[in-house]
Parts: C-alpha cells; sequence; structure tokens
DNA sequence: CCGCGGGTCAACCTTTTGGTTGATTGGGCC
DNA sequence: GGCCCAATCAACCAAAAGGTTGACCCGCGG
C-alpha cells in the first residue's frame, strides 16, 4: 500500500475540480497530480504522465461531461489501455444516481460510484479503496442494487424499459408498436403491466415514475 | 464601496462549497464568511449574522437543493426580509440552465443566474457585479432569455410553463384544474396552445419536447 | 379608442388510452 | 413432463384526452 495516492482528477466544473483538490489536499497520502475538462483530456493525461514515468493511481471521474468525451466512454477506453497505461482504477464520483448510469458504468470497468453529496470521509476512502484494487460503492448506489436484486416484483422487464423509453420520448401506442413491430394491443398490455409495477394509471404519470426511480434517465 | 465583499454559500454539496472557497479565497477582496447546506440554513446565518453586526454583502445561491428548503424558496424569503436583515442581493450558481429555474430566480429577486461550469474569472466578476448592486447573468443565460425575447411565436407564456411544469408530473387535466383553480376546458385550452408552440400533438410529446428545449428541468 | 393577445369557460365530437378478460407461444426451472 | 412467466394478440367497453368553435374579460400599446 503506497502512502501517496496519485490521482488524477476528470470534471469539466472547475468548481467541482478546485473542491476536490482542496478536499484531497487535507488528507495525508493523496496527491492530485492532473486535472482534465473531459474524457479526451484524461486520456492524454494519463499518457502524458504515463512517457514521463509518473503514473496515476486513481482516476476521479465525472459521467456527466458538457462537451468532449463522457465518463462511460473514457473509463472503458482506459480500461482498454488506449491511453497507453496499465489501466489505472477508475473512480465514478457523479451527482446522479440513475440504474443506466451506474450498471454502464461498472460495464466499463469503474472501481466504484461515489455521489458528489457525499461527505469528504466518505471520498477519501473510496480513494484509498480504489487504489487498493478494491471496490467502492456509495451507501445510496449500493442500496438500489441491493433493492433491484431482493424485490424483483416491482422491476420491469427488458422490454417494459424499452416501452417506459419510447413512452418518454412522446411516441403513441401506434408508434411505439411499428417500432417494435409488435400490435398496438401488445403495447397497450405492456403498458398495463408497467403501470401496474409503478403505481400509476397514465402515461405521464409512469414516465415521471421511471425518472424518480431512476429507471431511465432524462435529458 | 467596500473592497472586502462578505459572501454566504448556500449549497448542499461540500465538494462545491470547498471549490467556491478556494476558488474565492485566491481573489482580492472576496471573503467567505459563512456557508449553508439549504434555504433554512442560509436564513439562519443570515439572521445569526446581522444580530453579531457581520452583515452578509452577497449570496451565493444553488437552486436545487438535496433536501431542506429549495434555493428559489430561500431567495424569495431573503428578499422578503425574513431573514431579519436588509435584503443582500442574492447571485444564482447552479449547474442547469432551464427557462422555468431562471424565471422563478428572477422573479425570487435574484440579482443574477450563473453557471457553475463558468471559469472563475467569470463568477468572481459577478460576485462584484451583485456586490454592486448590478444584474449578472452567464451568456448562456442572457442568451437564451434574448431569444425568448427575439422569437416569442414558440415562445410558452408563465401559466404555459406553469402547466407543462404539472404535466410532468404526471397529472391528468382534473387534478391539474384543480391544483391551479380553474376548470378542465381551461386547462384543454392551455396544452392545445401549447401543443401548437411546441409543434407536437399529445401530452407526453410535450413533456419530451420541453425538457430537451430546457422549458423545464427534468430530475 | 380600439385591436390584440392571454386567460378563462362551454359544448360538441373524434381519437386515443385505460382496464378487463381471455388465449397462445416459447423459455427456464423443479 | 408440468408449471410459471414474459411476450404476444384480440375484442370490448369506459374514461380521458385531443380538436374545434365560439365566447367573455382584461390589460397593454398603437
Amino acid at each position: 500500500m503506497s502512502n501517496n495516492i496519485r490521482v488524477l482528477l476528470v470534471d469539466d466544473h472547475p468548481v467541482v475540480r478546485a473542491g476536490l483538490r482542496a478536499m484531497l489536499a487535507d488528507f495525508e497520502g493523496v496527491q492530485v497530480v492532473a486535472e482534465a475538462a473531459d474524457g479526451g483530456a484524461a486520456l492524454a493525461e494519463l499518457a502524458k504522465l504515463h512517457s514521463l514515468g509518473e503514473p496515476v493511481d486513481v482516476v476521479l471521474m465525472d459521467l456527466q461531461m458538457g462537451s468532449g468525451m463522457d465518463g462511460v466512454t473514457a473509463t472503458g477506453k482506459i480500461k482498454a489501455g488506449e491511453a497507453g497505461t496499465p489501466p489505472p482504477p477508475v473512480l465514478i464520483l457523479t451527482t446522479y444516481d440513475n440504474d443506466a448510469d451506474i450498471l454502464a458504468a461498472v460495464e466499463a470497468g469503474a472501481s466504484g460510484y461515489m455521489l458528489k453529496d457525499a461527505p469528504p470521509e466518505q471520498i477519501r476512502e473510496a480513494v484509498a479503496s480504489a487504489a487498493a484494487g478494491q471496490t467502492a460503492l456509495a451507501p445510496e448506489v449500493a442500496a438500489r442494487l441491493m433493492g433491484r436484486i431482493r424485490n424483483p416484483v416491482h422491476a420491469l422487464s427488458a422490454r417494459e424499459v424499452q416501452l417506459v423509453e419510447l413512452l418518454a420520448t412522446g411516441m403513441s401506442n401506434r408508434a411505439m408498436a411499428k417500432q417494435l413491430f409488435i400490435s398496438e394491443a401488445t403495447v397497450k398490455t405492456h403498458l398495463v403491466h408497467i403501470y401496474g409495477k409503478l403505481g400509476v394509471d397514465n402515461r405521464t404519470a409512469a414516465i415521471a415514475a421511471a425518472t424518480q426511480r431512476r429507471i431511465i434517465r432524462s435529458q
């Protein structure tokens, strides 16, 4: 266990980068060696630091990047070795905890998933865990995943999630039927099931519920 | 004109508060005198500092607060003098630039509206402007407002925005009518107008369009 | 002063959705 | 093999939403 963890910050917000820098500076054994405003810059920084013989121990990465490469893509590329370095652990630090993002990040090879409103101590522990090769999930994130596994009664099937996604784009039953190559009757059946599982009784409320429960992501 | 601007930070994210604190510490003549994690705490801080004879010159306020009083409500209360102080200028500093939030903040009495991805220099200037009693809008925000003014053909009226917001929560026409103390007929009239302006023909598509055009925020 | 547009409401009709019942198929599991 | 469940479809009826026309009031601006 190194007692000087070298960290690369990746976040498009200068304010957040400054905050993390200040926060991590208070911790013994953690050192922010570089920053990047998007995924592309992060890959470049990793390559540069590697060529200088100053490897990075942990990447602290935001998911939502205003412009440029997003965090999931960047994580995937880092883990694929596209930065030309032995892939360092990538710790996701983001604002929202929707299912889609969490699963995508884990699939891309992230070592952990933390929320920005976490207390500093939790972030420090997560960085240390990641550096040690362990995984680190925020309690809220862990709870969400456990809830999915423990209580599948109200979990939407893959097909139903697909329906909700189309629903949120404003499509009519007929349009969804055509898009999915099924009949309107089937669409209606799916919708009834969805309403039941979400505890609502119309399509707009279903969208609101699915968004709130982070089954789909908006924006 | 004081050359030592006393600032109160209001944001629920410790990381962001740390970032702003660090960022503002680099500027001459700006001093962060207190912090609050939500609107209620902000009011309490203002009252406390006032009673200590240490008034606040500018409030830097986030809009989205995980729990507790949100930024718009807090701004309104501060401007109404509920903190027991001569109301200081309130500068909104938030992540998103949707119409609904901007209008609500301005209505509540905010002196400016900045985005968190703004460069530090812009934030410093905005704080100085607010302290001097002037208004400060981020370029993106200004552009959005100008767009509304220049091309009001497809701009929703305040009432219509209100309808869309309720719509996005999944309410039925009847429920919206009750909530707004108007008849269902009026609700339907508004919806027809909204569909026309957004170029859609049903409520779910209206929600999608309004979200995409940042007329409302999702979350 | 008069028009224009926003907000309000009513009546009427058409289309879409919601809710129910029932049925078939195919995959996974004991 | 038998059972359950997701996915598919049909028919039917009730309720909600969509669309149109016409009307009234009010404030703002030419």
